[in-house]
DNA sequence: CTTTGGGGGGCGATTACTTCA
DNA sequence: GTTGAAGTAATCGCCCCCCAA
């Protein structure tokens, strides 16, 4: 009954779901050669000083998450990021180790960018292009990470995991509400449809109304149902099966074969004559 | 076998910051 | 230089699932 085409399936999230422990892949990417450098990020001109985060008042380091986020490096921009090589989902999936394996890793991390951050004030840090990139592609394949993956990922793009997770959670998030708005965007024409539909065929019972008044007729006749024609989608009206009075009006009948043998526009009779041919021909169409 | 508490992850809502016109 | 909108990194709180005790 909706004409409007199919509602649009966004093509934003991988596929296949992705696997708990999957065999370990590696992606390399052309734009990443090995002596990378990876661009400036817009805006990272900025001092350090500026941007102070009131979440992030120094010394203030409190949880193991947050003693994380306050060791891990800004994201370096400037930093080299060599060869990527994902190396996803080894071994166990490693829920039960994925607190020891990010500590051990922002550990690392921390080594190495405590010259960088001071322990100061973390500032919003925007990605560079190269690693929404590289981000963007590894969310082409798996929407959701493992600890494993995130690590791998956290590792070649010089990021704290907890900055990966993020990413992709917020990334996630950003694809469900693109898709709801594609969503919305066809129910809205499905709607403009269905009221269109709806004021045609009030049009289309009026003048039948009115039919049925001015040609008394057809009063006399089986009584008939509304039907839609599929193929034209136009409203006729069909002669409900009516088993009981068929041996008494065989007046009527012969009428009847009259009127469909050679059907005559606005003859209620002819019209579904020739609306049951179109949907015959229309389902045979089909089945071919 | 069932219950319970903790850990871990995802999600929605929101905030805060950056960029751009 | 200022401002408002848009984009997005980050946070918070809640829920669910899993697992060990």
């Amino acid at each position: 009954m909706v004409s409007s085409d199919p509602p649009v399936q966004l093509n934003l999230l991988p596929s296949a779901p992705v696997p708990r422990s999957h065999a370990s892949s590696q992606l390399r990417f052309p734009w990443l050669t090995d002596n990378l450098a990876v661009s400036e990020p817009a805006g990272s001109s900025d001092g350090p000083g500026r941007g102070l985060d009131v979440n992030r008042m120094p010394g203030m380091v409190a949880t193991a998450e947050e003693a994380e986020d306050a060791a891990a490096p800004l994201s370096s921009p400037n930093s080299t990021v060599s060869s990527f090589q994902m190396d996803f989902g080894v071994g166990n999936g490693g829920r039960s180790s994925k607190r020891d394996l990010e500590l051990e890793t922002d550990r690392a991390s921390s080594r190495a960018s405590d010259d960088e951050d001071n322990g100061s004030t973390r500032k919003k840090l925007r990605l560079s292009k190269d690693q929404s990139a590289f981000l963007e592609e590894s969310f082409k394949e798996h929407s959701t990470l493992n600890p494993k993956q995130k690590l791998a990922l956290a590792k070649q793009l010089n990021l704290r995991p907890r900055q990966v997770e993020v990413w992709f959670q917020n990334r996630r998030a950003r694809t469900k509400l693109k898709q709801t708005e594609v969503d919305c965007e066809y129910l809205k024409r499905c709607c403009e449809t269905l009221t269109e539909e709806n004021r045609r065929l009030q049009k289309e019972l009026q003048e039948l109304r009115a039919l049925k008044t001015s040609q008394p007729f057809y009063m006399q006749l089986p009584a008939t149902t509304l039907t839609m024609c599929p193929s034209c989608e136009r409203v006729v009206t069909t002669a409900a099966a009516n088993t009981t009075n068929n041996n008494n009006n065989n007046s009527n009948n012969n009428s009847l074969k009259s009127a469909l043998t050679k059907p005559r526009l606005h003859h209620p009779f002819a019209q579904a004559q020739v609306h049951m041919q179109h949907q015959v021909q229309a389902s045979k169409g089909a089945a071919a």
